[in-house]
DNA sequence: TTCAATTGCAACTAATCAGTTGGAATTGAC
DNA sequence: GTCAATTCCAACTGATTAGTTGCAATTGAA
């Protein structure tokens, strides 16, 4: 039976990926990836070398994941709060995505920025979701866009904002996941709406 | 001369607040807080007691100190995008404000909706806040002031966000600050007046 | 079978960290 | 001036942590 080293760096990647979107670069614990993969510590450094280059990978690896994961499609306003709608969905089931684009935010700063095909990849993401809506410039989309991400991963991180501040204040907490997922889509919709509209007013 | 020690106290929660702001919980340093004030490390302890301890009363003096700062007022969608673009303001100010409060939602989660006094704090501005918008419900008003306190913190903590969608894809950074605000404040007019209209749609 | 490269193991290492301690210095009441 | 309480000082402590190490076991090519 063969060294099965694909699946070793899979296991440890996944445990990397739980450990660092719970406790961040600062709080995560490298024993406790290692446990938690069932494999030794040591083969983390052999394979990803040393913890933020770990947390580096596992950045890579999720961030990309999900702009492949939800495409855009159709177009106006109606497809830009399906996006949205589809984003939300995504990270439900994909809860770590939302704290590590946090905790990347918290602990890299600006530095997360200087990746060039990243770079690449969200200018064309812009330019794709610019052409959803036509009529609206570049700059539209990308702010639109912006708020969208900023608004879908914003809901899970700020959980106790939204218990603070919308169950406290109505009193029923009923399915929050889903009424916050409507608002979203439904703002964004509008958003998306008035983002055309002053597009052809300046035309 | 005597101990000042209410000034002691004040160069410490100072020196936390920006150490806690700028590392979070896990990744703050006891000792550089001590360093920074000035102050005896030993002090820290006596007066605060224990890091997470003094990691929650930063919290609650900058959290509540936000909230006093940017009142509500004037009523119809522009006091709306107002409010917006005056906490806006104040975060560039008080740089420490977003970061913590995603510090907070990361580090400490659903445990930090917790506190009973803040839970009626919130509670009131909500209704407070329905009131600038006559004729809305509690709880698009609840929503929509969560929408404004995502977009608000969630820019300067997603600032690589913002570079790689935004200036990656127009090129000119320009004055990111001040297009953002613009953006920010008119999305919230236009969410409050479709709230509004949606509320009369209904009635 | 041999051999070099790689994986796997678990103990080790040096540095760091939150928190503590004993004693000196200061304060303010009497 | 005395005395108890408090602040100040800086060294200390024990636990934890990221990273390393020496060696055994395994793999696959020749």
């Amino acid at each position: 039976m063969a060294w099965d080293t694909e699946r070793t760096k899979r296991l440890l990647l996944e445990a990397a990926t739980a450990e660092f979107s719970e406790h961040g670069l600062a709080g995560a614990r490298m024993d406790r990836i290692a446990t938690s993969a069932g494999v030794n510590k040591e083969r983390i450094y052999q394979y990803f070398g040393k913890k933020d280059e770990l947390f580096a990978t596992v950045l890579a690896t999720q961030l990309r994941e999900t702009m492949d994961a939800v495409p855009l499609s159709g177009t106006g306003p109606a497809a830009a709060g399906d996006y949205a709608g589809r984003l939300f969905d995504h990270h439900i089931i994909q809860s770590t995505i939302p704290r590590l684009l946090f905790w990347e935010g918290l602990e890299r700063g600006a530095g997360a920025a200087a990746d060039a095909a990243r770079i690449e990849y969200h200018r064309v993401k812009a330019e794709r979701f610019r052409e959803l809506l036509p009529g609206i410039d570049l700059e539209q989309a990308a702010e639109l866009l912006l708020t969208i991400v900023t608004l879908v991963n914003g809901w899970p991180v700020l959980g106790h904002l939204d218990t603070l501040l919308v169950v406290g204040a109505t009193g029923a907490p009923g399915d929050r996941a889903a009424a916050r997922r409507n608002v979203i889509v439904r703002s964004v919709e509008v958003l998306a709406s008035a983002a055309q509209a002053e597009a052809a007013a300046r035309a």
